[in-house]
DNA sequence: GTTAAACTATTGCAAATGCAACTATTGTCA
DNA sequence: TGACAATAGTTGCATTTGCAATAGTTTAAC
């Protein structure tokens, strides 16, 4: 018997948005949200990535992205360059401050994520991590079909 | 070791979105959003709801909520009543209609959860459920506060 | 019983989002 | 090589969103 409270969609969500709202509280008097948080915390993973593979592991719309890294930009925590052997592409990376803000706020992620845990065994855990990353694959990419309108 | 690629936050918001994003193309046909199902399913389950309720219920604002049934009940899908004892809540419930799309769109939803899960034993879907639940209940409120501001 | 406080929902407004159209560059194939 | 297709990113525009302010109603306090 289906019950929408009880599907995994909407605990999904639900979870999501309640760890995504404190987090984003937490973050609030550095002036970011958590999407341009997640663009710091990977760039400072991969040193430095394009547009279109941040945007797919960001889960977020490529036009968005765009602007969101434009803002990071002129707040000189990101540099976007142009290589010279590729000259539609854009080469984003971390910038000394970027770098140093990130590694400010890495302590609130893991200490969040603890919280979100608590009371959970670590085999507990790593099977969560791994059923999210077997429902990601499970479901196909939908690139850029598909709206998304509410209302 | 941080490693934001590993994180539940990000692994959870990955699954999130897309899941999303296949729902929301599912259901596209419909004009309808998946907060707009979850509306309806919800109401499905419990008959009636406040629109408070509603709102803690499928994780979105009031506000938006507000407008979001507003056009529910523009499309007769819901509808919306003060009730006489007391004049500021908001009573809403399913119409006939809505009762009937829902129903229609359940086992759209049935089918991605199962597509999403699959390759997972009924043990390993129920630890996730209840996981996700528990992060859920780990995790404060945050009652209009926190700025979610990305850009 | 009247005034103040708390609660519930709606609306204004500015910011954010996504799709579509567009620009610019690179790759293909004849 | 030259034209056409494919790729990558940006921008325009309409929609959606969230916060703050507001309006209306009920509860509490005195």
């Amino acid at each position: 018997m289906y019950k929408l409270t009880d599907s995994v969609p909407y605990l999904l969500n639900r979870a999501g948005v309640r760890i995504a709202e404190v987090f984003s509280q937490r973050i609030a008097e550095n002036d970011l949200s958590v999407a341009m948080y997640r663009v710091l915390a990977m760039l400072r993973e991969r040193k430095e990535s394009t547009l279109g593979d941040l945007a797919d592991v960001v889960s977020v719309e490529i036009s968005t992205l765009s602007r969101l890294v434009g803002t990071l930009a002129k707040r000189k925590l990101v540099s976007r360059t142009r290589p010279e052997d590729n000259g539609r592409i854009v080469i984003v990376r971390l910038t000394p401050q970027g770098e140093a803000l990130t590694e400010k706020l890495m302590p609130f992620a893991m200490e969040l994520e603890a919280t979100a845990v608590q009371g959970m065994s670590k085999e507990e855990v790593t099977a969560l991590k791994s059923a999210l990353k077997r429902m990601h694959s499970n479901l196909p990419a939908m690139s850029g079909k598909g709206k998304t309108s509410d209302q």
